[in-house]
DNA sequence: TAGACGTGGGT
DNA sequence: TACCCAAGTCT
């Protein structure tokens, strides 16, 4: 690093906020630089909500989300006070499904202290589903503390204004350092904000709009020539594939049978139609011998999802089904199965036997 | 500490 | 198509 880096870093904070004030982006948890300088204060149980939704994934996906859970749980002890299946059910569809079930563990452990969220990193950082980066956030963001906030985006900006040759993960700790000597005291929420717009919407992965950025004059990759280099990652490991069956079973009036899989890992405690394992390599074609009772079951195609460690093959089939739902099933009307707590892949699933069968209908 | 943990959109 | 990767956390 040179020399003057150590003095520009308060110039680079400031250019951030002035950019940021003209250029933020309106979302529907934040409480904008105008109501802040008005004296309105941000609702720590919205920037909680929001941050936890926010994790790994993309704002576009998080705001309907976010809308139908402040809708319907408007407080955190409103929230406490859900059963924990409407949580996963509302959940649905957004991933990481632990997620969901920390969220209400964690609104249990607020509400019993009254609905009050801690309001400093170290207190909020106990919490279940909040790592390093979410508390950093929201005591930044709702209680203005002087918190290093770093998600991906802002590995990136300051990876590409220091050009760091440290690879991630490993140049974290330096990074969040070099974050915490430009926080400035007066506004850390909008500065961790307006370094997460700069690089979701300027400082971006690949093709950066350089020409727009506010830190153009700052950035030391831009000024080596290409800020795309940056940040320097280690290989991924290559992605394995895996295979198993799906069975769909229906009953004369639609109702497709379903049962709840184990709380912990994968899709945990979320809704499934009955499924060989995949646990293991599955090489070769499955049959319907591996169903979980028989039955003429008909195949009724192939689907393939891609989950972050592992590529899935699932072939489908399908059966007519009469009777009592045997041990630990249960059928699911076809008005009900919109609301249904399955993830994407047991979505695909049935729809792939059912054309249609989980998406809304009308009333 | 490195692997487990979802999904969808962009290129 | 295939790969990247997104406001990460937990074990």
């Amino acid at each position: 690093m040179a020399p003057q880096d150590k003095s520009r870093k308060p110039a680079v904070a400031a250019r951030l906020l002035n950019w940021y004030d003209a250029h933020h982006r309106e979302l529907p948890w934040r409480t904008g630089p105008a109501a802040l300088s008005k004296g309105e204060r941000p609702d720590p149980y919205r920037v909680w909500l929001s941050e936890i939704m926010l994790q790994q994934t993309t704002v576009e996906a998080v705001k309907s989300y976010f809308t139908a859970f402040v809708r319907r749980w408007p407080s955190v002890s409103a929230l406490a006070a859900a059963a924990n299946d409407d949580i996963m059910k509302a959940w649905a569809g957004l991933g990481y499904y632990s997620r969901a079930r920390n969220l209400k563990a964690c609104a249990d452990l607020v509400a019993a202290q009254g609905g009050i969220f801690p309001d400093t990193e170290e207190g909020l950082l106990a919490l279940p589903g909040i790592g390093p980066y979410t508390a950093a956030a929201i005591a930044s963001i709702a209680f203005a503390r002087p918190a290093a906030v770093v998600d991906g985006n802002v590995e990136r900006v300051v990876s590409r204004l220091f050009r760091i040759e440290t690879p991630l993960p490993q140049a974290k700790t330096e990074i969040r350092a070099l974050v915490q000597q430009m926080v400035p005291s007066g506004r850390p929420g909008d500065f961790a904000q307006a370094t997460m717009d700069l690089g979701a919407t300027i400082c971006t992965p690949r093709r950066p709009k350089c020409m727009f950025c506010p830190l153009r004059a700052d950035c030391d990759a831009l000024a080596a020539g290409d800020p795309e280099l940056y940040p320097v990652r280690l290989a991924k490991p290559e992605k394995p594939r895996r295979r198993g069956a799906a069975f769909v079973a229906i009953r004369e009036d639609g109702a497709v049978l379903l049962r709840k899989r184990p709380e912990k890992g994968l899709l945990g405690g979320m809704t499934e139609v009955p499924t060989t394992g995949w646990t293991a390599r599955l090489d070769g074609e499955t049959s319907p011998d591996a169903a979980p009772f028989p039955s003429p079951w008909k195949r009724a195609g192939q689907i393939t999802h891609v989950f972050t460690h592992f590529t899935l093959e699932l072939d489908i089939y399908r059966a007519s089904f009469g009777g009592r739902a045997p041990q630990g099933h249960f059928w699911s009307p076809p008005d009900d199965l919109h609301g249904e707590a399955l993830p994407t892949v047991m979505k695909k699933a049935i729809d792939a036997a059912i054309p249609g069968a989980t998406k809304r209908r009308k009333p």
